[in-house]
DNA sequence: CCCGTGACTCTAC
DNA sequence: CGTAGAGCCACGG
């Protein structure tokens, strides 16, 4: 079993992100106190499966959709985004995670 | 202990 | 803005 501590931190990085908006997995790491531990969130998510998470809202630095084009979860992901009003073309997200200074206003300064 | 794999990231071209 | 390669982290064979 990896870092249960570790698992809820990333967790809580995720359940954190408000609607309508998306972070990078970088990002959640680091906000989770796992810097550079971007593939464990990743990993965390997969094994979390069913967790109520908004696993939707976390993308790639890029900003896009970490799913394969045809996968069943990419479609997944790309419907809820658009559920929440979130903007995506050819697979990505029209705004990058990590530019603006909204992000560090919703984010939560320490 | 070495090696392959993955919902990753960064740099170079 | 696109792809290619190396780097990283955790996990299982």
């Amino acid at each position: 079993m990896a870092d249960l501590h570790a698992r809820a931190r990333i967790y809580a990085a995720i359940r954190a992100i408000p609607r309508g908006q998306v972070a990078g997995y970088g990002h959640v790491a680091a906000r989770a106190g796992l810097p550079g531990r971007a593939r464990m969130v990743c990993q965390a998510l997969a094994a979390s499966g069913d967790a109520d998470l908004p696993w939707h809202r976390v993308v790639r630095s890029d900003g896009r959709i970490a799913f394969p084009k045809d996968s069943r979860g990419f479609r997944e992901q790309c419907r809820r985004l658009k559920a929440e009003g979130v903007a995506i073309a050819r697979g990505r997200v029209r705004i990058p995670p990590s530019a603006p200074s909204l992000d560090e206003l919703l984010w939560s300064p320490p």
